[in-house]
DNA sequence: AACAAAAGCCAAACCGGTTTGGCTAAATCG
DNA sequence: CGATTTAGCCAAACCGGTTTGGCTTTTGTT
């Protein structure tokens, strides 16, 4: 590798002193009165030699490394990747470098990841927490450093948020599945632990009391994260088998989704003939599955653009307390849910 | 946002000088002979005060920062999504962490990107690069920086790469087509200027030619990434609709072919009986389509390890010259290509 | 007891920037 | 023409670590 020009070597070479180097280049030079002829001389060189400041000694001497973390639980999770786009290229466009890693859905993975990246002085953090992790958010709330959660949120701690309406966007999936006469409604979900999964949880229930139907036994399937493939396989048999079967089902993610209409495949049960389905979140071929698959879809960029807005703000330390943001879902019709 | 503790303090509550304690604290205490009851007394005292190394001061004086940066056209592609999630995991394991950027195919923002990594003090750089940033390529490599080349390469510079054998997954997909009795078959792609397309482009043709089945005009189309939905329509029709039309379509990419199958949707084409179907890598959903696609897959998480592997041997300075690799794609044969 | 060897730690230089107070020389003022 | 002001730049401190040469003190040897 070969050595970078550094200030001390255009220093000796133009016999002028760091600090007025590092002044012109950082266009102070007018401000802090150096002559034209100086300046020119300096930035002619440096142009000429390359010279590039190194962040690391920057960061170190300003107090912050321009850089912001990004941790979710999954990266290649399509919902986090495309999170993870729309946030890097905002961030760049305002001078940062975002550093990632996914946590998994471990509580200890997130808290080292946490440290690691404070260690690294990043100036501010956008986590998607596994919520199993208080302590690390209430310690940066205590620090006063600057975060923001997305998607996943502590409801007993006052921090900045942004993620969707999960009540709302089950509740549309339900009232749809209604208004097109099915009234004996399931659910498939995660085991409790997740905030949203709770609230998508009563956005079904409480659709489903408004209307005056009942939740049967059965109705609801909660699924072991870890476990899906496996557990998914009885919760789609006894709800289609029993007597008394489903007319309809809503699944609270898009990988239950798709768990969910590979059993249904396999089993030839008919969609949306037997059963309706609907899907909240996206992936990205459910409009090509036959048939195309109805979903709740979640305002993606916005999400990541609002959390970049949020940070910002409070990295400029335009504060107010903290915000909150649950963003409208959309709710995309197609065949899978027995319209048309 | 909470003062933290440094050497300094530390030295100072203790009475102690900064490099003792830096030494102690690197668990270099017994190899210069540094007496257990100050190592005791100067590790209790970091712990209960939960001293953190700066990294970017650390950094600095180390010459290296322990951050690998990583450039892709686009993150929240799933190809991409999924080999950065790899790549994380592993680098993690090793102590680093890694910062990313989309570049687009932007040759200009790719530039910029190392650029900014390199300001950053990156040790190592994994780029899938636009492949017309030629420049970059070869001055990173003058530089001897450390840097792996993934997905695209540049085969006229030599250096660290990992791809997969496109001649060869082309081949076995145009092979398959042709063992299930298709003769008439097209190959949708994009533009050229990707080397990894123009080695699909060969296995296409070559595959084709071994076999004696003549490439009609029309059989192949080349489109532009900017404006596939748009250019898909004619393709798809003119290659469907022709009088000799076509039996069979191998995509060179999943996005051609989610493209792709929308529009056969949309004309009513039934696959794989009026066309049969086989794409180049893989999408989340391909399997849950129906007919379900047959898809040549990728190693993704191969791909990831192996870049994370070439790299990390040259930051330890265990440099071959360079390294290539061609992983071997895998075949899944599903119903989309007329099989069963 | 005298001296060498080993133990234990410190001080200082360094990494590569940023920022500030102040010195010197030129320009302006009375 | 001497006294101020202003322009133009430098030197030094600082950010928070790492690393090395060497000074003291203790221990060991004969």
């Amino acid at each position: 590798m070969m050595k970078k020009v550094s200030l001390q070597d255009i220093s000796q070479s133009l016999n002028i002193s760091k600090g007025t180097i590092s002044l012109v280049l950082n266009g102070r030079g007018d401000e802090k009165r150096v002559s034209k002829k100086t300046q020119e001389k300096i930035i002619k060189f440096a142009q000429k030699h390359n010279y590039k400041a190194n962040q690391l000694a920057r960061g170190l001497s300003m107090g912050k490394s321009d850089m912001i973390g990004l941790i979710v639980p999954n990266i290649s999770d399509s919902f986090y990747a495309r999170i993870a786009r729309r946030i890097e290229r905002k961030a760049r466009l305002h001078g940062y470098n975002v550093v990632f890693s996914s946590a998994g859905e471990s509580k200890d993975r997130e808290s080292e990841l946490i440290q690691s990246m404070l260690d690294r002085q990043v100036d501010g953090l956008i986590i998607a927490s596994s919520q199993k992790n208080e302590n690390d958010i209430k310690r940066l709330k205590r620090n006063k450093f600057p975060f923001v959660l997305i998607d996943r949120h502590y409801p007993n701690i006052k921090t900045n948020y942004v993620g969707v309406d999960n009540i709302g966007g089950i509740s549309a999936a339900v009232e749809q599945l209604i208004t097109l006469g099915r009234r004996r409604i399931g659910f498939v979900t995660l085991k409790p632990g997740l905030e949203a999964i709770h609230e998508r949880a009563l956005g079904y229930t409480q659709t489903m009391e408004k209307h005056g139907l009942s939740i049967e036994e059965g109705f609801i399937k909660e699924l072991d994260y870890e476990n899906i493939e496996v557990e998914i396989s009885n919760a789609i048999k006894t709800m289609v088998s029993s007597p008394t079967s489903i007319e309809g089902i809503v699944f609270a993610t898009h990988y239950l989704t798709a768990a969910g209409l590979r059993e249904l495949k396999k089993l030839k049960i008919r969609v949306p003939y037997d059963v309706a389905i609907i899907s909240f979140a996206q992936m990205s071929a459910f409009d090509l599955i036959e048939p195309p698959i109805t979903s709740v879809i979640q305002p993606v960029d916005e999400l990541g653009d609002k959390a970049v807005d949020i940070l910002l703000k409070n990295l400029r330390k335009e504060v107010k307390d903290y915000e909150r943001f649950k963003l409208k879902t959309e709710l995309v019709i197609r065949k899978s849910c027995g319209a048309q």
